[in-house]
DNA sequence: ATTTAGCACTCCATCAAGTCGAGTGCCAGA
DNA sequence: TCTGGCACTCGACTTGATGGAGTGCTAAAT
């Protein structure tokens, strides 16, 4: 060891600057070349020294006994969580989201806007959740009969999103009893959230089952009798809210994400080895391990960062992902990131994700109807 | 020349099999090896005068002086037109395309699983186009107010099928009105294919334009006064029906399709130079010049093949695709295909898409509700 | 007239050897 | 603690040689 105390300011800042020359290069960067671009005057040699250690302590690496160092994960690790300086936005930048996101109509539009944009400006890949659900409001809901027992339901959400789905019901139910239990349901559970719906949902069919059981009537159709009595049940209203059961529970399918620009990733020659290009892309149209990462980067708030193996996953190997969750009304409804390799400029698109998640939450705001 | 006439059986043969040998080898082929294959007793130097004549024709082309040949875009065009002898579906395949699209739930469902079939069964690439709107079905509307002058279009079609629009009205209308509007148009429009409703809508219209500039009134409440009068149609009927073209209109936008299985295509040597794989997928994620591409192929019913250049588009250079149109009803509504390297087993794919196309029309026809 | 054998030739792929340059590690001296 | 110097390593690139696969052409054979 040539130092009393390993990382000091020195080997931290020659480390800064090894990988921000990385990053721009793409080369091994060698001892020269560092003692050039340091103010530190140091020669060469003592620069190698100082490399050592560093490679000592993992944080950088030769490729070959005569090639300069390249960063290592754990090296870039340190760099973007203490060594680095982050760049502002661009303007031009900062412009083109704010146009982009405030001119789109609906939530999952500006999901795709704002892909979109993450990948053309960061020319790299962009990918963004659909908000959750537990947060959007019934708006309306309708069944409509559909061959054999089968409804087709219907709902509206936050103003103007469409959602539908297909149910089996117990038996066959006519128009008007439809029409019937939409009115009933629309009445009740209109402007609630879809979370606290179905859990409405859920204690109104927990308490009809109590109510049934305390009864201890062997008859149901007694039971039946006896509740029809009460005004604050009756059977069709059961029957609409079992149909709502039906229609909310689990409705995770849609858990989706809007991936685009993947094609950019195809211009880093550090994918262009074909296995590996190939498992990438097979995981993004796989989907589940993608969608399970962005999962974990949503409890955290803020801009969260996976450096090559960190994340796990093997396809993301030689890739990052920096990500940010966004946010509508102060709750996290969804992530965003741009994927890219290891070697990017995460000084300019740590900023940039996290300001793409702010608008985007901004644009999703129900109360900003009028643009930003 | 070698023959009086070139192109007779013999070179013909022999052209098959050198396709074939190429098709399963990847590798140039040689004079000997075509000898040795041909039960022709045939020398080697023989070949290589037929050969010659087959390159002057333009069908094979040797990358080098001393390589093989290879078939050239010509050539495969004349082997899958004349030369090929098409092998029948393996069972197990059959098998599987037929459990897959019988347990489909809805059209969307079933092109999803058409496609996902398609690709694994051949390790290439799927694609397939959503069915056609224009035989669909309206089975019920419904009009729902946004903020402002916004209204939000429902409609469903072929029992299950689920379609949202947004569209700006003239003026703000109420719940009730809207109410109206659906039921009206419910009422008369029900049933009828989404190209008959939008022929009729703008007759409709056309008819209450053409009674308006009869009537030569400077006073355009004058008119509305005099044609309330009539009962066949109303004010309210009108804004209804104005509505309705609206929601109608040129809706093409999601005239998409569903491609999967693009990752087989990076095992492909021929395409895995790093610039041709990037346009090709830059293309299917453009989408829009694929679609072009399809069109073409759904006015040829039956299977239509392009082999490399042939498609007139650049990114689908080193690819053949093999289309076949899929008809509900004895209407064609869309387009299935498969698409790889020019050098694939068009003996095997080619049934293989007339098949599925088949059984996918089957699957989407709304009269065997019931699994195929 | 067609087919075949033979021969010269071309071109690619592969390997070995050599050179160059960038960069390192280490040691001795400032 | 830093620096200059030196030997060394390794990859990138070039060159040349070799072998094999395959062709084109011509003259002989069928």
């Amino acid at each position: 060891m040539s130092n009393t105390q390993v990382l000091n300011g020195r080997s931290l800042q020659l480390l800064k600057m090894l990988i921000e020359r990385y990053i721009s290069d793409g080369q091994p960067v060698g001892s020269r070349a560092l003692a050039k671009d340091s103010d530190l005057n140091l020669s060469p040699a003592t620069i190698r020294n100082v490399m050592a250690d560093l490679e000592d302590l993992g944080l950088v690496h030769s490729p070959h006994t005569s090639a300069g160092r390249v960063p290592t994960v754990s090296g870039y690790r340190l760099f973007v969580d203490s060594l680095l300086t982050v760049k502002p936005l661009e303007s031009k930048d900062l412009t083109l989201l704010h146009q982009g996101l405030s001119l789109s109509e609906d939530a999952h539009d500006a999901v795709g806007v704002a892909s979109r944009l993450l990948s053309e400006l960061t020319q790299m890949a962009g990918v963004v959740t659909l908000p959750k659900r537990e947060l959007v409001c019934l708006r309306h809901i309708e069944f409509l009969s559909l061959s054999h027992n089968r409804v087709l339901v219907i709902f509206v959400t936050n103003e103007q999103e469409v959602h539908n789905k297909i149910i089996h019901t117990s038996r066959i139910f006519s128009a008007a009893e439809l029409q019937q239990a939409a009115n009933y349901l629309n009445s009740i559970y209109s402007g609630l959230s879809l979370d606290a719906v179905r859990k409405a949902v859920l204690k109104e069919l927990q308490g009809d089952q109590e109510r049934i059981t305390n009864l201890s009537a062997t008859d149901v159709h007694l039971a039946e009798r006896a509740r029809a009595g009460k005004p604050e049940i009756s059977q069709g209203m059961l029957d609409a809210v079992k149909m709502a059961q039906l229609a909310f529970q689990q409705d995770r399918e849609k858990d989706d994400y809007v991936l685009t620009g993947e094609t950019n990733l195809m211009g880093f020659s550090e994918l262009s080895n074909m296995e590996r290009l190939k498992s990438l892309f097979e995981a993004f149209s796989q989907k589940q391990g993608v969608i399970h990462l962005l999962d974990q980067c949503m409890k955290a708030d803020g801009v969260q960062i996976f450096i090559g193996e960190e994340s796990g996953y093997r396809a993301f190997d030689h890739c990052s992902l920096v990500t940010s969750s966004y946010s509508v009304s102060d709750e996290v409804v969804g992530v965003l990131g741009v994927i890219g390799p290891t070697r990017m400029a995460y000084e300019k698109i740590i900023p940039f994700v996290d300001v793409t998640a702010k608008l985007l939450g901004a644009a999703l705001n129900p109360k900003s109807t009028t643009p930003l």
